[in-house]
DNA sequence: TATGTGCATGGAACC
DNA sequence: GTTCCATGCACATAC
């Protein structure tokens, strides 16, 4: 069976064993984002390996996906052989507690990490880079050579740390000093911000990609010595308070460039990205406050003192060392720096970095700038689309547990790192010389703040940022769950995920089209002869699919008839091309963490094959309103999806107990119809006429209050339905009031749907529903409690109208303002 | 009027 | 809720 995986760079084939995937010359890199076993998975370039890859929980049985054993798990793994299944670590309280727990969980997760991709890496590929040194490796160069210069900077009692988003390697004698703080510090930093488990990119993003997404920087040469690594803080009082973001990115070959010959030390001690105001004209440098009462002598009066600090080019600058006090706290500038900034021609976003040269206690200041294509912008929408992955928290409890979008931040995250250095970059450093990636590509542990005033800030980047996402969400378009694997549902601190115990799968990209008969279609696209197929709803194609490969003729149907014609494609694509543009519109006015669509718009075709406006796809998926926004509790997007979990009757949710309250009304008034009516029938025969329009009016009303597709103004004012069309909706109302009465509380109901093909009730049955008293409807179907409250009110009249009243302008504002 | 100085403010991250 | 810090702003001073 051929890798499902459209992403997949290499034809490596995988074969299936009773559906799960044995190693044959598969892939062995790590799912990209997980770090647990629920769906989490983004490709299928994960551990085929039956022994490696595929784990049963020792608690529940349940078939885990190695790459997404919560990697407090790996401790379990290592010590005893086995996992258990997030839930069930969280269930026995498996999870570490203790700083020294957490640790321990961080650093063999890491080593696991690389011990496994080690082990599991298959043979090398053409292009990967193995060739170049006759290695196997089947990871992209950069992270390989990091694994294994990692590997032997092991065996030499060298440091590997990984963080959260990213894996920070050195292997050079000089990091030795840092190693064991580094390592310290790394995991508790991990942990603090949600210990990520092994992140590993797919092996078709470029070196750069991974280096920027792994929070690496490495050169042309791949020399392990020049991997920028982020250097925790040496001295021990900020040991644990220094923020990863100032810790100085220096790599070994730089820091013997600046030391020389001599037997000083360099120690690096942090850095900063120079700010607007930092690099402007005030003259006047911002000092995190940890960093400058960390590494600089103590002041104690805001005037401070004069502090001599060595560029690299070896002048010294004098720069006055201040405080402002602020907030019954400090704010540490360095006056003076504009001489030496424009020395140095640095501008806002590039870095400088303050060193110590021991034993002479010398302060040292370098820079790095940032790459000359990478615009002030470019930090400020990587920071949009870092609050997007944070604002994306509300898919899960933390970050690592993000169900999908946690990992894709990674891979988003190299993306943006894709899109900066996949440019011609003129980074040049001062101690290094020409460094190919920018700085602002990195940085990945480290919070990234706009830089410049907003109102300065351009947007010329957020087409950028936003054909990437856009692109990413086409990607997630084509992720699919498993076929005939049903979810279960795992509830993790409130959050309920869906846990599949096989990873998705890359389906071809299709076009799901609902007839105005309701009916739900799929089209896709042949890679052959490029017509469009109709295939039934649930089938799962391969990403790359052609007539040929319709085995089952019985499902799927590729009769002429079955073809969509020009104009319906051309209606379809149009429609999509519409959607695309739509959301691109709407993520170019909201927030990135809005942006991901959540709801799957749809494109309806009509009986004669005219396509129309979009509706809400109902395909597994609630009716939301236009306005809809992920996490939106409106009554419209609470309700279930259409046959699951119905409501009982016995609910009393705030849905159950409008659309109760909603009944009641509607109750009352067609009781106060029908007294209404009977008296013009009685004046009917007597003066031998019609119901009088007042009549049709109000009934109108009470129809079109059921239907919340009607806008309520125009139907007022507007709407006289004929008495065919209030025929065909009384059926409707009947219909939808039935189904009420029946216990089953759908509030998913299509009204569209309902409308183009209603049920046939007959008017006898109607008639009689009618009939009845509303007493005795009630309690026919059930609903006591609602006759009770009928029979709580003293003035039914004056309360219709409140109610109807407030119906009225509680659906309008739903309907305007659904949040 | 331009520039420098000191402090205040508010957004964002952190705890 | 607290803290940090980028930046705004009022006032002072220089030109």
């Amino acid at each position: 069976m051929e890798c499902m995986n459209g992403l997949c760079a290499s034809s490596n084939s995988i074969e299936w064993e009773n559906g799960w995937p044995l190693q044959s010359g598969g892939f062995a890199t790590l799912c990209l984002n997980c770090g647990s076993a629920y769906k989490q998975f983004v490709f299928c370039e994960t551990f085929h390996s039956e022994e490696t890859g595929w784990r049963e929980c020792t608690s529940c049985g349940k078939r885990l996906h190695c790459g997404c054993i919560a990697s407090t798990s790996l401790l379990e793994l290592l010590e005893t052989g086995g996992v258990s299944c997030k839930a069930c670590i969280i269930k026995n309280s498996k999870i570490p507690s203790t700083p020294k727990e957490k640790h321990q969980a961080c650093a063999l997760s890491t080593e696991n990490f690389i011990d496994q991709n080690l082990e599991t890496m298959g043979p090398a590929q053409p292009g990967d880079g193995a060739e170049n040194d006759g290695q196997e490796q089947r990871l992209p160069p950069s992270l390989n050579n990091a694994l294994q210069e990692s590997n032997s900077a092991k065996r030499v009692n060298e440091s590997l740390v990984q963080t959260n988003l990213s894996i920070s390697l050195s292997a050079s004698s000089n990091s030795g000093v840092f190693a064991e703080e580094r390592q310290l510090s790394t995991a508790v930093s991990s942990f603090q911000q949600g210990c990520g488990p092994r992140h590993l990119l797919p092996r078709l993003l470029p070196n750069s990609i991974l280096s920027a997404g792994l929070g690496l920087e490495t050169n042309s040469s791949n020399n392990i010595s020049q991997l920028r690594v982020a250097r925790p803080p040496v001295e021990g009082r900020v040991k644990n308070q220094l923020l990863p973001r100032y810790w100085p990115r220096i790599t070994d070959q730089e820091l013997k460039q600046i030391s020389g010959d001599s037997n000083s030390t360099i120690i690096p001690l942090f850095e900063k990205v120079l700010s607007a105001s930092d690099a402007g004209r005030i003259g006047r440098l911002v000092l995190p406050k940890a960093c400058a009462e960390a590494y600089f002598p103590p002041i104690s009066q805001p005037e401070g003192l004069p502090l001599r600090i060595q560029d690299v080019r070896g002048k010294e600058w004098v720069f006055q060392f201040r405080f402002w006090p602020n907030n019954n706290s400090r704010m540490y500038v360095l006056e003076g720096v504009t001489p030496c900034i424009h020395s140095m021609q640095l501008q806002a976003g590039d870095t400088v970095t303050f060193s110590r040269m021991d034993p002479e206690g010398k302060l040292l200041m370098g820079f790095r700038k940032a790459s000359n294509n990478v615009s002030v912008q470019k930090d400020s929408h990587y920071s949009m689309n870092n609050g997007a992955f944070q604002g994306e928290r509300f898919f899960g409890n933390a970050e690592n547990n993000l169900p999908i979008m946690s990992g894709y931040s990674g891979l988003l995250h190299s993306l943006k790192g894709s899109k900066n250095s996949s440019m011609p970059t003129l980074s040049k450093h001062v101690y290094a010389g020409d460094n190919p990636l920018s700085e602002s590509s990195l940085l990945p542990e480290r919070k990234r703040r706009n830089i410049g005033p907003k109102s300065k800030r351009l947007l010329i980047d957020g087409h950028d940022s936003l054909e990437i996402r856009i692109s990413w969400e086409e990607v997630q378009d084509m992720l699919r769950a498993p076929p005939s694997v049903e979810p279960s549902i795992v509830s993790v601190e409130d959050h309920e995920f869906e846990e599949f115990e096989e990873p998705p799968v890359f389906a071809k990209r299709s076009i799901f089209v609902v007839r105005l008969s309701g009916e739900h279609e799929q089209w896709t696209q042949c890679d052959d002869c490029f017509k469009w197929r109709k295939m039934p709803i649930d089938i799962l194609l391969p990403p790359k699919w052609t007539c040929q490969d319709n085995i089952d003729q019985t499902r799927c149907s590729c009769s002429a008839q079955d073809e969509l014609c020009s104009s319906e494609i051309e209606n379809l694509l149009k429609m999509n091309e519409d959607l695309t543009k739509r959301r691109f519109q709407t993520s170019l006015n909201k927030p990135m963490y809005e942006n991901k669509s959540q709801d799957q718009e749809t494109p309806t075709i009509n009986a004669g094959g005219e396509t129309s406006q979009p509706v809400t796809s109902s395909i597994a998926t609630t009716t939301k309103h236009p306005r809809h926004r992920p996490g939106c509790s409106c009554i419209v997007c609470i309700q279930p999806p259409s046959g699951k979990g119905k409501h009982k009757p016995t609910c009393t949710c705030n849905v159950c107990m409008t659309v109760k309250r909603r009944f009641k009304t509607l109750m009352m008034r067609k009781k106060k119809r029908q007294s209404d009516r009977e008296a013009e029938i009685i004046m009917a025969q007597r003066n031998n006429q019609f119901p009088t329009s007042a009549s049709a009016k109000d009934e109108a009303e009470v129809d079109h209050s059921t239907n919340p597709n009607i806008n309520n103004t125009q139907v007022s004012l507007q709407f006289v339905p004929s008495d065919d069309a209030r025929r065909s909706e009384t059926d409707i109302l009947s219909t939808r009031n039935s189904e009420i009465f029946k216990g089953g509380l759908d509030l998913n109901s299509c009204p569209v749907r309902e409308i183009t093909a209603p049920p046939r009730v007959s008017m006898t049955s109607l008639l009689l529903e009618a009939s009845l008293p509303l007493d005795t409807y009630l309690k026919q179907n059930g609903l006591t409690s609602l006759l009770t409250e009928q029979q709580a009110v003293s003035s039914p009249r004056v309360e219709n109208m409140e109610e109807h009243s407030n119906d009225l302008s509680e659906k309008d504002q739903i309907e305007k303002d659904p949040l």
